[in-house]
DNA sequence: AATTGAGTTCCAAATAACGGAACTCTGTAT
DNA sequence: ATACAGAGTTCCGTTATTTGGAACTCAATT
């Protein structure tokens, strides 16, 4: 009943049919209730389509009359969230961009983190995330680019599962063990990689661990040849659940990188959590 | 009547009263028709805010009663566009992100441009920006950063007007002489710098140049201290009109970097133009 | 010329949004 | 302690928007 499970779903029904979802799955979308969830439920479609959707594939994926969903769609685009090709296919409207980043650039978790992950991308060279905990995923929020790299232009705002991505497991650790024995069994598991921990004991023997050491570590666990080191924080005033982590292919990490990597990640994530603590001392608003 | 007038005239308000606008502004907002619309209204307030507003700041800025401006923020709650901190203030949600996120990854413009700016960046050493020109507005799709900027975190997303932008005056350039001249009597022209263009006059005689030329400069005439080199290119099939830049503070540039990154940019939007029109040819849709 | 499929428009009926007023908290002054 | 004021929330009859079936247009095929 939750949106993260729905959106999960969607992830798993594209995963499943690559190419020509629109024709065969017979829309296993539940429909959700005010007009401004239906109108999300369009575009959310539209969104996650690789390709740009035509009105007759929007059709077949979502369970609406033909003119209510054309209006549905005119109002979307009436709006700036939806813009339509010459070709009349749907692509998503630059109104979002404008919107995210005005989202992005003013979120205070993420301005306050900021100074804190540069410094330990500048300490690591390598590429730095920082993510936050959303239902099962993790989203990340912002990230700094090691010097090269090829693959993943910008992981901003996509969300991963938390139970394979090093910041994932991080923040499992940091909730409270019913919690986090509830959500482990809330996952739908797939097997990213041989290595994926694809079973509730599996990682839960795993976060009892990270418990421990306050570190988490990717072995390959989501992509292959990409490994990570992890740490986890959280704020109780806020509620906030986050984590910071260093990646890199795992051919170029010796493993004197690893703990000195360690130790560096924690380091950076006691200092957001000081500075949250501090931020919210003085004035609580603002 | 347009979007675009929309925003720009609340940027305005936000930058005429500082700090304290909820309480003396007298709402200059104009409601839109349709539920969708009002959603969005409320969303642009709590997006475009610098501190998150708590309930009250928004009902002084939304003509509504009380009542239903409270359905209306439960609403884009439950639907995580908003999330709201433990004192009770507003925040743009983390749903806008997701769904930027694949907006943004997903567009296919950007995608084909970007081994092209990539190169500009080697070639250039310097931050180059990827802009789409959106009524009265230059959107940054994509930018990359030079080494250390310590200033301005991503661009991306955000807009900037396009009589004082270097991208923006090089898209002006691409449109018919007509429909150039009709916007540039539209702007609201504001004086960022002693050198920004703040006629219309000043401004078409510049562009002017620049349509023999095919290089457009940003003399400081944005901010104070930054430079730009850019080019303008369309697609007429697509209805595109785009533009890249190379930009750098003023003291670090010499002559001869000028004339390079004039060849160098020029080259690198007549490279995606023909890409476009490549890509247009095999398959018109993908 | 006839047929099909895609996209668009229309309007009475169903439904969701509206908005005024009443209610509950929480913190502050008496 | 008690009253008060301000912020936030809920309720429900009224009102306006959305709904969805059907009819219509347009373009490409047969």
């Amino acid at each position: 009943m939750d949106r993260v499970d729905e959106l999960a779903e969607q992830a798993d029904e594209r995963a499943q049919s690559p190419s020509n979802a629109a024709a065969t799955a017979p829309s296993r979308r539940k429909p959700e209730s005010g007009t401004l969830g239906k109108a999300l439920d369009v575009l959310d479609v539209i969104a996650l389509s690789e390709k740009p959707p035509r009105f007759t594939d929007l059709l077949g994926q979502i369970d609406q009359p033909r003119g209510t969903l054309h209006r549905q769609i005119s109002n979307l685009v009436a709006e700036g969230l939806v813009a339509v090709n010459p070709d009349h296919s749907y692509v998503p409207g630059l109104r979002l961009l404008k919107l995210a980043a005005r989202a992005w650039s003013g979120n205070t978790f993420r301005l306050l983190a900021e100074p804190h992950i540069r410094q330990l991308h500048e300490a690591t060279g390598e590429t730095v995330h920082l993510g936050l905990m959303s239902g099962l995923e993790v989203i990340y929020l912002d990230k700094i680019e090691s010097k090269q790299t090829v693959r993943m232009h910008s992981q901003v705002g996509n969300a991963s599962p938390l139970y394979c991505t090093g910041v994932g497991k991080a923040m499992l650790a940091r909730l409270p063990a019913e919690e986090c024995a509830k959500r482990a069994d809330q996952f739908e598991y797939f097997r990213h990689t041989p290595t994926t921990l694809h079973t509730p004991k599996l990682l839960l023997a795993e976060i009892e661990e990270i418990r421990q050491t306050g570190i988490s570590h990717d072995r390959e666990e989501h992509e292959p040849g990409i490994r990570c080191v992890a740490a986890g924080l959280s704020d109780d005033k806020q509620g906030i659940i986050a984590g910071v982590s260093v990646t890199a292919p795992a051919f170029r990490i010796a493993d004197d990188d690893i703990e000195n990597w360690q130790v560096l990640v924690l380091q950076a994530a006691r200092a957001i959590e000081r500075d949250m603590e501090a931020r919210l001392g003085p004035r609580s608003q603002e």
